[in-house]
DNA sequence: GGCATATAGTTGTTTATGCAACTACATAAA
DNA sequence: TTTATGTAGTTGCATAAACAACTATATGCC
């Protein structure tokens, strides 16, 4: 698309994410503030173990778009926090199943209602058809990617 | 706004930032595949510096949306690659004026290129109209969180 | 069965981030 | 002039990311 060409200079700090890092950020110092110890990036594989437990590791990477070293230090650090368990699989012995320990489940609903709190500090002022083109955008980019 | 509460499932993924995070990989892939040994964290200091030399570390750390101990290592690594040189101000002392190499400014257009090859790829299909309405949303979210 | 190949997960290395504590210099007020 | 306060930059520590190389298990084909 040639007649994007002139926008693109101000595209290039989204390249670098920082949009996207402001909220990360707020969210983290959120947590912080609410007595909640643990990191965004901890937080966003509890999101997808609190919606399934029992997950594999991979199945974690392909939720979070992770790496596979990604994933494994966060479940060994989330492990250190005793807030998930590793679980050898029956059926196949290559896979650890992660559960949650009792302390991560008493951990969503504050977890939630703060991160809903910094979306809506976020977005304030945006309206819902803006959010809708914006989530396309982000769809689009990344299929073309994928 | 109580009623973005139903869409906010969705955009958690935009938090963790992985469509952004999906460029710049795509972005640090595209750079080595065309010989090019940077970061995209590098790149982004050099970008700023591309527009204007002589910048302070403090005004990197604006134009970047850094903190001054990213830019302190940034600074460190782009100097062990021969990229910038630190000068102390002559009328602050405690400033340093960070000035551009020969091979660096030799890198500007081909990775410029490379950039801008990135951007039509990730952008390839979203419009005109839906850029401007991402921007403004991003600058809101932004806006909301300083 | 035995071998090639694919998949799940781990470890090592380099780079980057966030935060807190620190040094050095500058400026303004007493 | 001294003292307090602010600003520029650095260092240490913990966490996380990308990439490559590795181990162990599973699967498919001869």
């Amino acid at each position: 698309m040639p007649n994007n060409q002139f926008k693109k200079g101000e595209l290039y700090s989204f390249i670098t994410g920082k949009a996207s890092t402001a909220i990360a950020r707020r969210l983290q110092k959120n947590f912080k503030q609410a007595g909640l110890d643990i990191t965004i990036e901890q937080w966003s594989v509890l999101y997808h173990l609190w919606k399934e437990e029992g997950q594999s590791q991979q199945q974690l990477c392909d939720a979070t778009f992770r790496d596979k070293p990604s994933i494994t230090r966060l479940v060994d650090n989330l492990e250190k926090l005793k807030l998930v368990k590793r679980v050898p699989s029956k059926e196949d012995r290559r896979i650890n199943l992660i559960y949650l320990t009792k302390e991560a489940v008493q951990l969503q609903e504050k977890s939630m209602e703060v991160a809903n709190q910094t979306l809506n500090e976020a977005l304030n002022g945006v309206t819902n058809g803006q959010i809708e083109i914006a989530k396309e955008v982000l769809h689009t980019v990344y299929d073309n990617l994928k």
